[in-house]
DNA sequence: ATTAGCACTCGCTTGCTTAGAGTGCTAACA
DNA sequence: TGTTAGCACTCTAAGCAAGCGAGTGCTAAT
């Protein structure tokens, strides 16, 4: 497939630029006169008519100029591009944005992030919150709150703090809590929180039953709130960015779009699939599993927690994106992110 | 302003209750012949041309029907409508969906109720979280974590339990940190959130340097933690109901439209005007203070934690809306959330 | 006071024309 | 043999006129 002559590198590359600039069609004359190859129209619109043929190219209707094919995007992806390097005004400002020099609450970077990503890049950004369930499990604490009431603390190596009140049906002593919390300690201790499972916690359960009969509403509420904390939140920004986009304009495509962004599920399985790669992937059109998003490009990379990794960035826009400026973001803000969470 | 003839009452309740169905101009033959009431096209019409003078219809163009005018909503919403109650069905689902049979948090039935309200309405919903900073101060806890750190727990008297993170430079004893909580709790037992100022917290902080010369971080932090806790958070619901109806078919207006949704503090403004009104809140149009809401209705509820009002709910749609309806939903959702939460 | 009838208005649709951009092909040229 | 100039052809978008239909406002009859 890299097997297309210099002159038609050029040229696709020159058709490909100028599309993603414009939104238009782009035409034989254009090319000749705006991006100097040295070829009279005639001759650019032979080649054009070649690429088209391979399939590079495709042509809304018999007199209209050329537009990238998804096939063109992708060989333009791979071979033609020039990744393209923030200033280091924008590194700053991305810095900046984040908050990074505050102590912040890891959501609250999440949520920056989203909304940085998205600016900077005008179109819709989604970030996957960390998965708590992939760090392991530290340390468990239980503190009292009144005679009803506890508040469940767990910590993870990913430096993760969860906490959930729990109703204590019936009273616990100080010393019979304090054995109970430094039991589970002890059999936890070292497991991945998804290992934490419910046949586990059942056996734990009727392991300590029998020395200590109480806490069995404790165990449930720990229980559900484990199961809770696994659904991993999505967090978008710059949603009316996809507003921008010529190629948005037909109301009904918004719609699903905008549906879509509702539904967190789908937008966490969406990143999800990405997690394994450690390089910026780039999925356009109907790459995307995804049928909702057929019609986009997706640009994700995964971040790291002290070299695990937690979650998933990504770009959301039409396939007529500038894929060298929104790589480079992504790029820097993973960097940014990977930096700033671990400490 | 109530003195309108009954003839002229039926007939602009008809205008409205067909408008708001069709979306389309309603003539006078319509009328007569789908609302029987007993009149010929013609003196309909003349009646029409009556309202139309004394402002409570508006013609889009000569030949076309009439429509309602703000005027004219605002009579209907206020006289002539019938405020329509829920089916058991329908509050059954509403109670089921918020999930209030099982214990969860706060946050979580809060996005609930903005799913339920905007599917069961097909409008957008907002649902402003509980302002934390309305609560009354009851307990403080410090939770040493490690050497470094240690987990800050605050509950007030309406069951939020907020937690922070906070770095601890010096080492404490055990003793000295329990003095430290002990000493905070007192000063502090009965304020209000909002009373928790800085310079009450600096006061504090020199009064207690005096005694016991550490904890200046875990100061710095504490206060910090309690001012980002003050922004509250709005959720939103059904966001792309809005493209459901035929006067947000223009690109333009929906772009102005989720630009705003993406403003949090904006939406908390919106909402928090009405947290002093007991009842269900009507804004129809320019009635609405924010210019970017004046082409859209507002319909809002304050609702309750323990007898205090800590939030609001609202849902936004077209000047053209279901009001019946809209208003039974958001009344019903009201008292189910104010039962729901008082615990 | 109500209604039937009728002329009139105005927006929407349809069909037609035109301008413009771009192509593909052919023939001439280096 | 590769490149280019020229020209006929295609297709879309924009503009315009005519006809249709829904609805009004007025007048005269009931």
């Amino acid at each position: 497939m890299i097997t297309l002559s210099e002159r038609k590198k050029r040229i696709l590359q020159a058709v490909v630029a100028d599309y993603i600039r414009t939104a238009e069609p782009v035409g034989s004359r254009t090319i000749a006169r705006t991006y100097r190859i040295g070829l009279s129209s005639a001759t650019i619109r032979n080649e054009m008519a070649d690429l088209e043929e391979m399939g590079y190219l495709a042509q809304p209707h018999t007199s209209a100029g050329r537009i990238p094919s998804q096939k063109g995007y992708r060989f333009y992806v791979d071979y033609l591009m020039d990744p393209g390097e923030l200033s280091d005004d924008e590194e700053l400002e991305i810095i900046h944005s984040l908050g990074i020099e505050k102590m912040r609450e890891i959501e609250q970077i999440i949520v920056s992030a989203a909304r940085v990503l998205s600016s900077i890049t005008n179109q819709t950004s989604l970030i996957m919150g960390p998965q708590f369930r992939k760090s392991a499990f530290r340390q468990l604490r239980i503190l009292p709150l009144d005679e009803k009431r506890g508040l469940v603390v767990l910590i993870t190596d990913t430096g993760f703090i969860k906490n959930k009140v729990i109703n204590l049906h019936q009273t616990l002593s100080p010393a019979e809590l304090h054995q109970v919390v430094t039991y589970l300690n002890q059999k936890l201790s070292g497991l991945n929180i998804d290992q934490v499972t419910t046949s586990l916690i059942n056996e734990l359960k009727r392991d300590l039953f029998r020395r200590l009969e109480v806490l069995e509403q404790a165990f449930i509420l720990l229980e559900e709130s484990l199961k809770e904390e696994q659904q991993v939140r999505v967090f978008l920004g710059g949603t009316s960015n996809i507003l921008n986009q010529p190629e948005f304009r037909n109301v009904e495509k918004i719609r699903r779009m905008l549906a879509l962004f509702e539904q967190e599920s789908l937008l966490f399985e969406i990143l999800e699939e990405h997690l394994g790669e450690d390089n910026i992937v780039v999925k356009i059109g109907k790459e995307n599993a995804f049928e909702d998003i057929q019609e986009c490009t997706l640009i994700t990379a995964a971040y790291k927690i002290n070299d695990k990794t937690l979650g998933a960035l990504g770009v959301l826009g039409p396939i007529r994106m500038n894929y060298e400026r929104v790589i480079g973001v992504v790029r820097c803000m993973v960097d940014k992110l990977n930096r700033s969470l671990s400490s």
